[in-house]
DNA sequence: CGATTGACGTACG
DNA sequence: TCGTACGCCAATC
């Protein structure tokens, strides 16, 4: 089987694994920087391998543009993301992140700082 | 091989 | 402001 090195979904995943702690980001940030901003939900496919992949992808990192822990179920238990989330310093409320806006973290603006 | 689904997001009323 | 509809593209049935 081939590797999926250029892949869209590796490409996900880079930068996915780029999420500073104790930050989110969203489906759409992702996909938007990758340039596929009408392809987000591809983004939450490409999650879907996350944890099938090496090394691992912080997914627990990426929630959606509401901020809401919309993947909690996908973590094996919607507690697993949560205690993810806490263990970075990231609050949240019924599935969803508190200060969502402040911990954002948009890689087509944190990895394109023009000056 | 065709129809449905999905960890989303934007548009429209 | 809230609810519904549609688009994207890959995987699954």
């Amino acid at each position: 089987m081939k590797n999926q090195h250029d892949s869209f979904f590796s490409q996900v995943y880079e930068v996915a694994r780029l999420i500073p702690r104790g930050r989110v980001t969203s489906y759409g940030a992702i996909a938007k920087y990758l340039g596929t901003a009408r392809s987000a939900r591809m983004v939450g496919w490409a999650m879907n391998n996350a944890g099938n992949i090496r090394p691992k992808v912080p997914a627990h990192r990426v929630v959606n543009r509401t901020g809401l822990l919309t993947g909690k179920h996908h973590f094996g238990s919607p507690e697993k993301m949560k205690e993810l989330l806490e263990r970075e310093n990231i609050k949240t409320k019924k599935d969803q992140v508190q200060q969502f806006k402040k911990v954002f973290w948009d890689p087509s603006v944190e990895l394109n700082i023009e000056d």
